[in-house]
This record gives structure tokens, C-alpha cells and sequence, in this order.
DNA sequence: CTACAAATTTAGACTTACCTAAAAAAATAT
DNA sequence: ATATTTTTTTAGGTAAGTCTAAATTTGTAG
């Protein structure tokens, strides 16, 4: 049975690797898990010798596919509880996210499924971000972060990044939920920032928040 | 904040004590939490110094206000946790308990307080004992259990002991849940065995079984 | 009341997951 | 192409929580 400390470390390696896509370097791993470079060689060392990523020394680690179905695993378990906290229990976006820290590695396969059916089988979670299934398959859309959209473009917001509650603050304020529509008015093309309309609200937004919020055309 | 292992300690002394009424000893303690004497030793010496307990060498330990305070908030979780996963998610009495054993440790006191809303502020859970409520206070009720009961004593199930699985399974069978009524048919005297009636069914109890369902006259 | 048994504690060790400081390798800059 | 910086690894250590084996204390039985 994995540990708490492995299944983060499998977890961080997901995502920063794009799904399993790219490598990943030991201080990227060090920064995303706030411990040291050191702590990160021990335990990549670990985790290759059972086989769930590859390493090679100074070049970084690579996600296997038995590393890859451990975070699909946790990441399935993340997204059910935050939608089950969201929509079941009432929190608010920016509060769900540390509970689901400690949720995701409740280790029972017959609770996560009963969670699934209690929420009705969500394909995303309530930042828009998809569900796992039970087999670690995703279901993809197409998406783009809001700043690459032109003057005039419509869209749907799809997702948000979920990491600073500042920001989720900010974006409950102005109703930037995945599942509203979205329309850019016009774009300051010197400093990237965007006005655009939200539910028929005006809005400004600057550059960095627009990186943060991801939407379909 | 509290580790799990401190946590669990904690629980299991509260228990064993009676809620704090009677000294708690290495051994029981040991066999409670399948571990060794050696290593509660080391454990209560440390929650000794931090306070939960107060510690006489050869003598065992007593659970301090700071320690019971604790305990509770761990038990209110489970018990909380436990009706959730039967009355909300659709669990057997004998699938919740080892589940519970992990989400009590969950540390939001958000989460446990908008559980029970949830749950409409339940005061038993579903093995029928009590749920302390956020400051601790636990409202009890005047039980005892099934074996001393008379030939002909009428009573209702309050609760039944959650930590045998089979036992669960089979008092499951009978329809043994807390709520239930329950009437002493007759008593054999020789080996303790009972029949009882519960819902017009008869049944034939072993004076083993009849140690773990307590009731109510 | 002494001797044996049972319970408990101490001593020393192990594992996991960290850490710091120093060494080594790789990347970069001149 | 060499020197410097950055990244990564190694070496050695720490804390939590566990263990076994030995020592000590307490309880019990003759």
C-alpha cells in the first residue's frame, strides 16, 4: 500500500508532466511538493525501484503507466470530493481545496464509488477540471487559456486553476464559473489585459487572470 | 496539531476508560491498538508531557480534560462519518467501520460541522451510540446490555458493539438494528443463551451475542 | 516472606520521510 | 574551452513511531 508522501509525489509527477507527456526535474518536483532537492532524490529513488516512474539520474523522471493509473486514482478521488464538498455540502470554491488534500487518499475503493453515484457520475468538478473514471480514463475537451482569445471572441468557461484562493475569491465575485459564457469585448494589446462581458457584466481583467482562466470556443 | 497515532491513542484511552473514569493499563492499551507495550510506553510518556494524559509509572494513565476533549471531537467525527456513509451513501453496518477509522482523522472542523447539518444533527449513529455534539457533550441514555435481561422483559435496541464484522453481519440477519423491539421469550440458565423476539421473529441468541447488543427497558 | 510470574520500562535498533552541507555533474557565460 | 553558476546527488543526521530483547518493578503463591 502506497503512502500518503508516495501518492503526492505520483500525483505532483502527473500533472507537472502533462499527463506523463515530459520528464520532470528534481527541483520542479522540490518547488511543487515545498520540500528540498534532496528529499526529492530520495524518494524518486524509491518510487523507480517499485516501478512507478522511471529515473535517470540528472535527467529528470518519467511517469509509468503503473505511476500513472496511482495518480489517475488520487486525482479521480480529489475531483469527486471537491464537486461532493461543492454541491453536496455547500462550500465555497476557494474553501474545498485543502479538505480534498487529505480526502484524496482515503483509501477505500467502495466509498469513492458510492460518491460517484450519490453525485450522479460528474464528468468534471467544480472548477471544470474532468473526472477520472474508476479505469483512470479522462474525457478531454479542447480548451484554451482565456488570453489567447481576440476582441469579439465567444467562448465558455471550462475551467480555472484551483491553487490560490485569492484568485478564486476574485473570480466567484465576478462569476467566473466553469459553464458561464464568456464574451472579450476588446484587448489592451500593451499590457494584455481584456474587458469582457460575463452574464451581460462588464468586466476588466488583467493579463495574469486571464492566464488562469481556461475556456472552449 | 495532533498526529493520527496520537489521535488514535487518545481515542482508544478515552475508551477504555470509560470515559475517563478508571486508569488505563500498558498492556490493554497495547492489545487495543495491536501494538506493543514497549512502544505505548514511549507514546504516553509523550502525551504526558503534552498533556492529554497524566502518567504514574506501573500505574497507567488518566485521560486529563485537554486529552478527553480530544478523544470526543475524534468520536463525534466518527460516529458523524459512520451515519453519513450508511444513511446518505447507502453502506452496510459492517462496511463503515474501517472507512470511518480513516475520515475521523480528517482535520476541518468546516467539513464535521456542515456533515452533521447535513445529516440534520443526528444524536446516535447507526450502531445506536450517542453523537457528542461540537463541544463535546455526549447526551446518554440508560442502557444495558441484552444478557441481563429476564424472561418476558420487553426492550428496545439502543446499540450494538461496531467492531466485529461477522458479529455485525449476523445481528444484520436477525434485524437486529438499534430501534428495534426486542422481547426475552425465555432464558436458559445453563449457558445463558436467550430467544427473543424481534419483529414477530424468534430467535435463539448465545449468551456471547447477547453481551454485545445493549438495550434499553 | 521469599521466589516466581506477569507487567512494565529501558535500551538499542529500524523505517519513513524529511533536513543541511558538501561533492559532483550539467548548463551557461565569457 | 575554461570558469562560473545552477542543478542534482551523496553523506550523514533528525524525529516519529514502531520493534525486540533485556532489565526492572509489581503482583502472587506457596
Amino acid at each position: 500500500m502506497l503512502s500518503l508522501a508516495e501518492e503526492n509525489y505520483l500525483k505532483s509527477i502527473y500533472h507537472l508532466s502533462d499527463a506523463g507527456e515530459k520528464a520532470v526535474l528534481t527541483n520542479e518536483l522540490a518547488e511543487a511538493l515545498n520540500t528540498k532537492a534532496a528529499s526529492v532524490t530520495d524518494m524518486v529513488k524509491k518510487l523507480s525501484t517499485k516501478e512507478f516512474i522511471s529515473y535517470e539520474k540528472y535527467y529528470g523522471v518519467k511517469i509509468t503507466s503503473k505511476g500513472k493509473s496511482v495518480a489517475l486514482a488520487v486525482i479521480r478521488k480529489h475531483r469527486l470530493w471537491e464537486t461532493f464538498l461543492v454541491q453536496t455540502l455547500g462550500f465555497k470554491w476557494d474553501e474545498v481545496h485543502e479538505v480534498a488534500e487529505q480526502l484524496e487518499h482515503i483509501k477505500s475503493t467502495l466509498l469513492i464509488e458510492k460518491i460517484d453515484e450519490f453525485l450522479g457520475y460528474p464528468q468534471v468538478d467544480p472548477h471544470g477540471d474532468p473526472i477520472p473514471n474508476a479505469q483512470g480514463k479522462i474525457k478531454k475537451l479542447e480548451k484554451t487559456a482565456l488570453k489567447n482569445l481576440t476582441a469579439g471572441s465567444e467562448s465558455t468557461i471550462v475551467a480555472v486553476k484551483d491553487s490560490d484562493s485569492n484568485l478564486l475569491k476574485y473570480l466567484e465575485k465576478i462569476g467566473a464559473k466553469p459553464g458561464k459564457k464568456l464574451t472579450v469585448i476588446s484587448k489592451e494589446e500593451y499590457d494584455g489585459s481584456l474587458q469582457v462581458a460575463i452574464e451581460s457584466q462588464h468586466y476588466f481583467i488583467s493579463k495574469e487572470v486571464s492566464e488562469n482562466i481556461l475556456v472552449t470556443l
